[in-house]
DNA sequence: TGCAGTCTGTCATCGGGCCGACAATCTCGT
DNA sequence: ACGAGATTGTCGGCCCGATGACAGACTGCA
């Protein structure tokens, strides 16, 4: 399935080090980091491309890579021999993926693929712990980055157990439009294709529950699906479903 | 139902500073910490009693705290208004709670509560943000914590996705039996008063089901049952179960 | 020691979501 | 423009777990 993900990965075109710190520049993460320290973390930093549906693997496998994404979008999924498959985000540009793996033995480990045509720029974890350890007030900003990921988990988790099926669908679909929507004359577009499957991964169902539910909101008048695409009509109605988790 | 929560709490007996150290000092997270820091931490310490059922709210309303168990254990949970209930865990000795309150707007909200009769010290936020700053690579620490943290919570988030009841269910006995356990003469004893419907709140769904589970896995010889205490018969076992999630 | 409150054990019923299946529709590379 | 492969739309049957209900057991406090 993954086949041709490998060979089909290439290295940046770009002029490399000045295009890899306007990237970095551009992630909330290190929004307050000195450009001194911005410029050693450009120097450490590699980009690749990944075609769509590419597995993304540590450009170097002797060591842990943590990545930003540059253009593109990454689905973090986990899958089970049984076949299924979690997805727990789709991640858009700026954001730092994989940042777990500054553990040594990371507790689980999860799936990276590309969603769509994507480049990254990839921060081998030995040279950016050099760096935060060089400058070691930059570690807060990792510290306080990790307590919002944690709160986003936990209400993810918070939802799973107690949110009906509706209002995930409805938190999901403002979430993902939030990440990667493009605001139009008729609503906000959903900037992605989203087969139901996949949406069905990442709520925990079936691609026919999701059809069945989707169906419901588009007879509300939630949203408007266009095949892979949906638009929200209703902006302030699903987030008023989606605030009633509670 | 938490009436008497407030007025029952008392401040700790203990001769202050140097128990608090004592604590602090057990806690992994502080593990690498220099002494003239827990000296510090401990001076910003406060210790409060919470007899068992008591809802544990900061010390001073006006600042934010983050808590250690000193003794006894905590429930961490969320509330909704259908009247169920979503139970995160149930902490033991020496876990720091609330870390995710080092940001200045936490995503989510959870309740803490005592499991317990129950000793914490409170750590204001301001003070502790104030000793990491004067000493900024200890928040290497806190990024790291958080990071296996995090890892913690996914792991949770996927075995809910993927894994079966059963699964669930054993790897949540696994876990707690870890904490809380006491190994006795006839296998690992969850060293905890658990109702069923508790167990429940943790896997998300009803006493019922979890009745008719523990009954089953009590057949099967893997645990023994004694109204509201169970203890681990097979270890190996359960593992053995539990680690089929994948 | 007794009683109030909590917790367990169990049943019948109900429903949401899963499974398997199949046809129709859309996309994309050639 | 065409055909393979991916995605959607939809249905009926089935099963797990939710619900509501009630009796019995256990605990802890007065």
């Amino acid at each position: 399935m993954a086949s041709r993900s490998r060979e089909s990965v290439g290295e940046g075109t770009a002029p490399a080090h000045g295009d890899r710190l306007a990237v970095l520049r551009r992630c909330p993460l290190f929004a307050a980091w000195p450009e001194a320290r911005l410029a050693d973390l450009a120097r450490i930093a590699r980009t690749a491309d990944y075609p769509r549906g590419a597995e993304i693997f540590a450009r170097d496998p002797e060591q842990r890579d943590i990545f930003v994404i540059a253009a593109g979008g990454v689905e973090v999924s986990r899958g089970s021999a049984a076949g299924r498959k979690f997805v727990l985000s789709l991640s858009g540009p700026f954001e730092v993926l994989a940042l777990v793996r500054l553990l040594d033995n990371p507790p689980i480990r999860f799936a990276y693929r590309a969603h769509m045509d994507t480049t990254l720029v990839h921060l081998p974890v030995a040279g950016l712990r050099a760096i935060l350890d060089a400058d070691p007030i930059l570690w807060r900003d990792i510290a306080l980055l990790m307590c919002a990921r944690q709160g986003d988990s936990l209400r993810l988790l918070n939802d799973q157990q107690l949110g009906s099926l509706d209002q995930r669908m409805a938190w999901t679909l403002a979430d993902l439009a939030r990440i990667h929507g493009i605001a139009g004359e008729q609503g906000i577009d959903v900037g992605l294709r989203l087969p139901q499957e996949q949406l069905g991964a990442m709520l925990g169902v079936t691609r026919q529950s999701v059809n069945k539910l989707l169906r419901g909101f588009e007879e509300a008048g939630l949203i408007a699906i266009d095949y892979n695409r949906i638009t929200i009509r209703d902006p302030a109605a699903l987030d008023r479903l989606a605030a009633q988790r509670d």
